[in-house]
DNA sequence: AACATTTGACCACA
DNA sequence: TGTGGTCAAATGTT
């Protein structure tokens, strides 16, 4: 009964929040809609209205989902498949972490910031001695365009708001390559690009994190990037950054504050104000390591 | 129809 | 032999 009360207040929190992130969300592709063209560049290879309407659709479906099943925010749903001799998969078990925890919820997807390379989840695997699984996932353009690059992620135990995220190999596909030219006037951008552009210690030392996204979100680089950059043999590199979000306003303990770097876009600006209200589940993870994604290629 | 995730099985490696 | 990474069938979403 307590847990139906909560489950419920729940829900209405999360309606409400959805609610106030449609509204930015108009308001936003209502500016974008006057704003010129020159002024709204693509970023991660949407325009800026493309990526309100967007957040307006994805917003849209949830209030639907929010207000269909009484509060519960279904994932996509998976069958009994057929148990015959000739299909090994064996009965179909909700997906419960080793701990017995369950998994975040998982809001929308598809309600994410594109970068330019997208991911495909590939597997997910039970670590020992983890409470958390680790997913895989595999550049889209593995198979069409021969991209290697894979990366892993994994909630922390220590601290579960932290994801270890892990970076295999460079993308061959060439999808990056329009995402270095966007923001050339723009401080952030030039330091992401320089610093991630190339693998060398030189650059990755001006690794600008701890930076702040937005109000509400922050994303932390808990490590100095260049300690973290592990070169594998065949000239495959590996890098690896540890990702803090946290809803929360109160700086997560053990983690010192530091500058924030300001956005000289007003642009970027914008878009690191969308973030602000989608600030829940897995789903908020996969925006901001999205997001994080393009520096690291 | 195309493309996505899910998840147990398979396989390589220490 | 245990563990972690990947495969692939089933199934959901657009």
């Amino acid at each position: 009964m307590a847990l139906a009360a909560s489950t419920g207040q729940a829900a209405s929190m999360a309606f409400e929040l959805v609610s106030r992130g449609r509204e930015s969300a108009a308001a936003l592709e209502a500016l974008l809609q006057g704003a010129s063209a020159p002024t709204a560049p693509p970023y991660f290879g949407l325009q800026l209205n493309e990526l309100a309407a967007q957040i307006l659709r994805c917003c849209d479906r949830a209030l639907d989902a929010l207000q269909g099943d009484g509060g519960g925010c279904q994932g996509r749903k998976r069958r009994l498949p057929p148990c015959t001799a000739a299909q090994r998969k064996p009965e179909f078990r909700p997906r419960v972490l080793a701990s017995g925890a369950e998994m975040p919820t998982r809001v929308e997807e598809r309600c994410m910031v594109q970068d330019g390379f997208l991911w495909r989840k590939y597997g997910q695997k039970d670590i020992q001695n983890s409470k958390y699984p680790r997913e895989y996932f595999r550049c889209t353009n593995k198979y069409d365009k021969g991209c290697m690059a894979t990366r892993q992620v994994q909630q922390s135990e220590d601290d579960p708001s932290l994801y270890n995220v892990a970076y295999f190999g460079d993308h061959t596909c060439g999808k990056g390559a329009a995402i270095a030219t966007v923001g050339d006037d723009d401080e952030v951008m030039k330091l992401l690009v320089n610093n991630f552009g190339s693998s060398s210690a030189s650059s990755v030392s001006r690794f600008p994190w701890p930076s702040s996204f937005g109000d509400n979100v922050k994303c932390e680089a808990l490590q100095p990037l260049q300690a973290l950059c592990l070169p594998e043999e065949g000239g495959d590199h590996r890098e690896k950054v540890c990702i803090k979000v946290e809803s929360a306003i109160a700086p997560p303990v053990g983690l010192s504050s530091s500058a924030d770097v300001s956005c000289a876009s007003p642009e970027l600006e914008a878009l690191l104000r969308y973030f602000n209200w989608d600030c829940f589940g897995e789903s908020s993870f996969d925006i901001i390591n999205e997001f994080i994604n393009i520096d690291l290629q």
